[in-house]
DNA sequence: GTCGTAGTACGGTAACTGTCAAACTACGAG
DNA sequence: CTCGTAGTTTGACAGTTACCGTACTACGAC
């Protein structure tokens, strides 16, 4: 059902894969849903300004390490992140060229809708 | 901490009022999970290609009255569409012009996204 | 006034969801 | 080998959510 993690994610490096949509079985809804959740949307939002692939520790989540792991393996799942462990670590980026291939736009716009409301909520205090 | 509906809604013709939520109340959030649901994503598809309002009988939805009576309060809360009653009816739009002023391009890039995903779904079978 | 329709409120069910602590595994450093 | 760290799994809890049937309200037609 699942394929080895996206071009864009580096071949893993230690026995424990995981596993990730094909770009084809990405599905709107989950997508969305993951996306409608403030813990996730903020990890997106930290991928996509890092650029570069992230630990999971370096994704500043005012939660605890299994509420963590949930929000991460939800984005996985729903084909928006690809992961792959280094070590002890877990490596994250941001699915850009499989979004933008399935849903052009889509992306980009939920990201500037973030930055836009986050703007307006911080000058409107 | 709601007001008349936006400006795109017509004067209402009977006593029953429904709360909307201002532009500035409309939250990025409360939008992604109203439409991460196939069922809302339908009723906002449907609104979008009418082009003008609908009452909620002219949306076929194949669930209970009741769950549509939910759906429906689920993207007004949201701020996604509004409503008006018109006698026994409720009339149902797209706050186009408030979300796109609000999230610039979010709308148009989820309507095309169902879009694509829907040909790509009908396609593959 | 009655009647039919649109839509609602309520209570219920079942599944989902986000949260956590505790115990755990996998890995690299030493 | 031990130790420390990253991340996981499990079970639990509490809240949310989509679904429904039933009884209801509001409205217009007559």
């Amino acid at each position: 059902m699942s394929s080895q993690p996206s071009a864009s994610a580096s071949v893993a490096s230690s026995s424990r894969v995981l596993e990730h949509p094909d770009r084809s079985a990405i599905r709107l809804e989950a997508v969305l849903h993951a996306l409608s959740d403030p813990m996730r949307l903020r990890v997106v939002r930290t991928l996509a300004a890092h650029g570069s692939e992230m630990a999971c520790s370096d994704v500043e989540l005012d939660v605890s390490k299994s509420t963590c792991t949930h929000h991460f393996r939800v984005l996985r799942e729903a084909g928006v992140i690809s992961q792959t462990y280094r070590g002890t670590s877990k490596m994250n980026g941001l699915r850009r060229a499989d979004l933008d291939a399935v849903f052009p736009g889509l992306l980009d716009s939920v990201l500037a809708a973030a930055e836009g409301e986050e703007r307006r909520l911080a000058a409107a205090h």
